[in-house]
DNA sequence: GCATCCACGTA
DNA sequence: CGTACGTGGATGCT
């Protein structure tokens, strides 16, 4: 059977397809921000002609623009630009746009350039005195929809989603200005929570920071939509601002004149004057000639010239072709039925070509189980296998098939999938592609990597579901057959799609140079981790029950003195009552401001504590800290599972620096600062069969890669010749001898490495030692003086980072920071600080997963019965039986030191107990 | 049940 | 005014 998923997405395409041939299209690019995210898409340094002019903008904006030429075949087109000078926002509201730092000193020169440009390309150029691009925009895109033509925006500036209708689409550059976002009424809604017409609302409650307009503090884009979904309108809202419940109602009253005054300056004019009739606007006879010789100045290779004449030179494009819908996915689905699934495997996926894998299942905690499998054949076939309906033969081939290495398959999130199999006691090997990890290598930042997602950004198609979920089960009236057989036909349209995902994003990472990542350290992971969370770490639940008692006897104790010592009953818990407490009944001083008052954070209290005689500030500290240990008790008891362990979740695609993430519960974060805390680590003790917990972790392992990556050669010399690595530091910086360093210089030398590799200030450093600032600075300056390459390598870093626009590991991990060219200085200085984190954090992750490897790989070629259990960032925890410890021992210990070869050796200190705490040194 | 803020545990 | 995470409580809303 086949069939075609074509989804009706696109409702602009009327559906009568000869309608269609002579639909105008009209394509309207703002000006200013198109080119303005150009220039800071693409390195200003490495875009200069010989003579200094740079051209960064003009290359970036062009590429654009011929990329839209041909994927939207438009037949009108125009591009607004802003005047400079006042516009009537500013007569209502003088602090309009104020406070925007001042534009590239490269930019002015290269906007001429690309109006030169358009008009020798025959592209209209529109502007209108005392109204911004947007206006123009807003009034040609009325003017077009009145002729009844389609319309396309390219614009960087949100404002003109209010434009958005089922015929007047907002194209919205996302990280890189090629891949841009079609806004349709049913993306803004899904983004925002409002229809298109009701943006402006949305924009003016929450405010437009880069605009200077502030909006309603405490309320961001959901409550703003919640307000005009209840309402219908800002105006509705505004009319009933009364009830308006809460906190953020009164913040809406107190802040009415500004969300107003945001509403007004974000309506979009549609009557400016632009001078020229919208059925104009047709593409005039490109003047060759003079783009050539204007190429020529420019110093651009010849590919963007031929890309752009390719553009230019066409025939305006209307047949019906150009308004086509994405690509769905066609499945040729087969249902292999008992004893005849063998024949289908060998038939269609053993030929050796990667075939698409969808499972269908529930999975989680390290265990799961298998509803149904799909695979989708390199030869177009596919078939859907119901895992109760087989026969031996067919239960044969089935697990040989997936335990085949050299069947390569490619999956989507491919650890749940294993988990579920192998709990069937099937083992999945071949993993080619798992398209979430490979989507995340290629944009590590991102926040989701849906399947639907990615197919729409890297294939620009379709995941079209048709249900067959539970819901739609019970609305099935007609019998179960149809709702079966559509959850049947999806699962065979993700196998599909994940295929096809996996191809084109083997592209994008080989021209990146990261294939290998994914292939020999990510995707290998994915099964280490697997087992990983199916073995999962055996715990103390008695030990734990009592432990859990002693802490919250401890809290209740806490809670009783602190009600007597101030005289009534409050929750202790609650920051707000707790600062109506010390700061307006007991009037303790004040202490560092944030958005709901005064902070009572740890800090805070200890400071108090010496601030006054008062008893409460150190109840309150003791409160803490057995309410956290406490909770912490109770959701590791919460979780722990039949057979006596906790089993954990890693995550391999969450951080944007390569580490793992641990959830449900998170045993990366398991106390060890305190003796209370440590006392939680004793609950996590060796499981039956197994002798001993071994836990080996690298010793300064960010230092060392900062020493390696820095080439700074006194660095590299204390890591080889230390001991005590932070006192022989210390040594030099002060120039006094290892055994004169006192424990004070040594702790100030401790912090200042620990925090270089965050991008420590000397402002940090000094509230962190309780130093002067002036006297953080000398510190920070006598350690340069020592360990001058270290400075050295994180600016260069940065200043490498801001160019490229991301940051590299030693494994060539990426990481993008368009925040490194962005004129807010808050937000450009978080950026320089993640920069020069990312190679060093991130590099430590590649190395222990290159560790977790080797380990796992040299214990199954020892036949070792020991086994990994835990990663936490830089170590590793293992169950190890007796008769293997010393073997263990080394073996981890050697493959942990020569994960990587850096320019000093990689330390690893080992230690083994009955529980974590014993085990660790 | 969801969003938001605060606070805090780890590397 | 130090990076990267995940979790839980309180609060205020639906």
């Amino acid at each position: 059977m086949k069939t075609q998923q074509t989804p009706d997405q696109n409702s602009s395409s009327p559906g009568a397809g000869g309608e269609n041939a002579g639909r105008r299209r009209l394509l309207l690019l703002d000006g200013h921000s198109m080119a303005f995210r150009a220039f800071f898409a693409l390195p200003v340094e490495k875009f200069a002609t010989s003579t200094g002019q740079s051209t960064n903008a003009v290359y970036g904006f062009t590429s654009m623009l011929i990329k839209l030429l041909r994927d939207e075949q438009p037949t009108h087109i125009a591009v607004a630009w802003d005047l400079s000078g006042p516009t009537f926002r500013h007569e209502v509201y003088e602090e309009y746009k104020d406070g925007r730092s001042e534009t590239p000193p490269e930019f002015p020169s290269q906007v001429e350039l690309i109006q030169e440009l358009l008009r020798m390309m025959g592209v209209t150029s529109l502007s209108a005195t005392g109204f911004e691009a947007d206006d123009v925009i807003a009034t040609v895109a009325r003017q077009g929809g009145e002729e009844d033509m389609e319309i396309l925006i390219a614009s960087g500036d949100r404002d003109a989603f209010q434009l958005v209708t089922d015929t007047c689409t907002v194209l919205y550059p996302g990280k890189s200005l090629s891949d841009l976002t079609r806004m349709t009424p049913a993306k803004v809604e899904e983004k925002y929570g409002v229809p298109p017409n009701r943006y402006r609302d949305l924009a003016a409650l929450v405010g437009e920071k880069a605009d200077n307009l502030p909006g309603v503090p405490g309320v961001g884009p959901k409550t703003a939509a919640k307000w005009i979904a209840k309402y219908g309108s800002l105006d509705e809202l505004v009319a009933h601002a009364d009830e308006v419940t809460g906190k953020a109602g009164q913040n809406f009253r107190d802040h009415l004149d500004d969300v107003l005054r945001n509403q007004r300056l974000n309506e979009l004019a549609t009557d400016v004057e632009v001078g020229a009739p919208v059925t104009g606007l047709t593409m005039k006879e490109a003047d060759r000639a003079s783009i050539d010789s204007l190429f020529d100045a420019l110093e651009f290779a010849s590919t963007l010239r031929d890309r752009l004449f390719a553009v230019v030179g066409a025939e305006a494009d209307d047949s019906a072709e150009a308004d086509a819908a994405p690509e769905g996915f066609s499945v040729d689905l087969a249902a292999p039925g008992t004893g005849e699934v063998a024949a289908w495997l060998r038939g269609h996926a053993s030929t050796g070509e990667r075939v698409g894998l969808a499972v269908s299942g529930t999975w989680g905690r390290g265990a799961g189980s298998v509803g149904g499998l799909a695979i989708a054949a390199a030869d177009g076939a596919a078939a859907h296998i119901d895992p109760t309906a087989l026969d031996a033969d067919d239960e044969r081939a089935l697990a040989a098939w997936l335990a085949d290495a050299d069947a390569p398959k490619a999956l989507h999130e491919a650890k749940g999938p294993m988990l579920a199999l192998a709990a069937h006691g099937w083992e999945l090997r071949g993993l080619s592609s798992d398209t979430a990890i490979a989507a995340y290598l290629v944009q590590p930042g991102q926040r989701k990597v849906d399947l639907a997602d990615l197919c729409r950004r890297y294939l620009n198609r379709e995941l079209a579901e048709h249900g067959g979920d539970g819901e739609q089960l019970a609305l099935d009236v007609t019998g179960e057959g149809d709702a079966a057989e559509a959850a049947r036909r999806d699962l065979a349209t993700r196998a599909r799609a994940t295929l096809d995902l996996a191809a084109g994003l083997d592209s994008d990472l080989r021209k990146r140079g990261a294939e290998r990542l994914l292939a020999d350290l990510e995707l290998p992971l994915v099964g280490v981790l697997g087992a990983m969370e199916r073995t999962g770490i055996a715990v103390d639940r008695a030990y734990l029950d009592g432990l859990e008692e002693e802490f919250a006897a401890a809290v209740r104790q806490a809670v009783s003195e602190a009600h007597r010592v101030v005289g009534h009953e409050f929750n202790l818990g609650s920051p707000k009552q707790l600062q109506q407490v010390l700061f307006t009944e007991l009037e303790l001083p004040k202490t560092k401001r944030i958005k709901t008052g005064y902070t009572t954070d740890a800090d805070a209290l200890a400071w108090l504590a010496t601030q006054t005689d008062h008893e409460l500030p150190g109840i309150l500290l003791r409160h803490r800290d057995q309410t956290r240990l406490r909770t912490t008790v109770e959701g590791l008891i919460k979780t722990i599972a039949e057979d006596g362990r906790i089993h954990t979740t890693f995550h391999q695609t969450v951080a944007a620096t390569g580490r793992l993430s641990s959830t449900d519960p998170n045993l990366q974060n398991i106390p060890v600062r305190t003796d209370a805390g440590r006392r939680i680590r004793r609950a996590f003790v060796v499981g039956e069969g197994y002798e001993q917990l071994l836990t080996a972790d690298y010793s300064q392992i960010e230092l060392r890669i900062m020493a390696h990556l820095s080439q700074d050669a006194s660095l590299i010399e204390a890591f080889q010749t230390g001991h005590d690595f932070h006192a022989e530091i210390a040594a030099r910086v002060f120039g006094i001898g290892v055994d004169e360093v006192d424990g004070e210089a040594r702790a100030r030398i401790k912090a200042m490495n620990y925090g270089l590799a965050y991008g420590l200030s000397a402002y940090g450093l000094s509230t962190q030692l309780g130093i002067a600032p002036d006297e953080a600075r000398r510190l920070m300056d006598d350690y340069f003086a020592q360990f001058g390459g270290v400075r050295d390598y994180l600016h260069a870093v940065v200043e490498q980072a801001r160019r490229d626009g991301y940051t590299e590991t030693m494994l060539g991990r990426r990481r993008y920071l368009p925040d490194l060219t962005s004129d807010n200085r808050q937000r450009r200085e978080m950026a320089e600080r993640m920069a020069l984190n990312a190679p060093i954090q991130g590099s430590a992750a590649d190395i222990i997963k290159v560790a977790m490897l080797d380990v796992d790989a040299a214990l199954r070629e020892g036949g070792f019965s020991s086994r990994m259990l835990l990663q936490v960032h830089d170590e590793l925890v293992l169950e190890v039986t007796s008769d293997e410890l010393a073997d263990v021992r080394k073996l981890v210990s050697e493959k942990m030191a020569n994960a990587y070869d850096l320019r000093v050796p990689l330390a690893v200190s080992v230690g083994v107990g009955r529980d974590w705490h014993d085990a660790a040194h």
